[in-house]
DNA sequence: CTTTACAAGTACGATATCGAACTATATTGA
DNA sequence: TCAATATAGTTCGATATCGTACTTGTAAAG
């Protein structure tokens, strides 16, 4: 494979991670005390998927460990945005639900990163979110369907 | 602003979030034990950007605390990756400067992810990364020039 | 100069994340 | 059938990250 090619992939991926970071930063800064960003993506990934959902599976769908799926998802239950329900098919097993309050701490969340999105607007080009939109679902995508873990 | 218009940068910066983490666990993955990202990150930025930078500088540059960047600096400094030097024009400050082996330990771990990136290769279209590229770059520049923090 | 406010880095305690070991249940296969 | 193995989730100890408070040095105001 040629230096230049390695060096495109690193580089797309290099941008990525800094922008995730700060994009990271700028969410976390709207959620309310004590929320973090595995709560607010946990939520998110519930309604964007699906809900009823098994904690391993969510600790798949996250990349981390069960341990830590667990710790955030007992967050999320005393805040009372989840209910934690016993998996009718598996005793060892549970599923996620979202609660009402959940629901609506995600869109709450979301409106209230309007002024951030209202300031970006002005000053990325609408064209370059449009452009890169379809493409990072594209490799979002792919990259969903060929994890190794 | 239009809900739709949120929702697309919504959207795209939902997928970053996402393809940020894929991809931070294929690289940790592939560091040596006991190196984080976080390690990883900064001898990139140092070599990507300029090294004898002072660590609230660099703190600033990944949004994190500046206690966080001691630790981080810690760790680095300890495995002879980075040199700790005072800063000659502020005896309260330091200057970050990298090693050879700082250097070498950048461009090992790149290298030990050509596996990963053949493995992409085969994956995702090139032109999709060659058209992400340019876009992605644009849009972490006016990011990083329109920080708040 | 001296006093006051500010800035760079660190020490320390709290919590998020992680890995290893454990419990309870499911699955496999002889 | 049931012993061996695998899986879902938790417990527990280690460390990364974070916020507060502190120390030392710098800058500003008088």
């Amino acid at each position: 494979m040629p230096d230049d090619l390695h060096a495109l992939y690193f580089k797309v991926f290099n941008e990525i991670g800094i922008l995730g970071q700060l994009s990271s930063t700028l969410l976390e800064a709207r959620l309310p005390d004590g929320m973090l960003i595995s709560h607010f993506s946990v939520l998110n990934h519930l309604i964007r998927v699906k809900d009823g959902q098994t904690p391993l599976v969510l600790a798949r769908a996250f990349q981390v460990p069960k341990t830590t799926m667990t710790h955030t998802l007992a967050g999320l239950e005393k805040a009372g945005l989840v209910d934690m329900r016993p998996n009718p098919s598996d005793k060892r097993s549970k599923q996620v639900w979202l609660t009402a309050a959940g629901r609506a701490f995600r869109e709450e969340a979301i409106a209230a990163l309007a002024p951030d999105i209202a300031h970006l607007s002005e000053i990325v080009p609408e064209d370059t979110l449009r452009a890169l939109a379809p493409k990072l679902e594209e490799l979002r995508q792919i990259m969903d369907a060929n994890r190794r873990t």
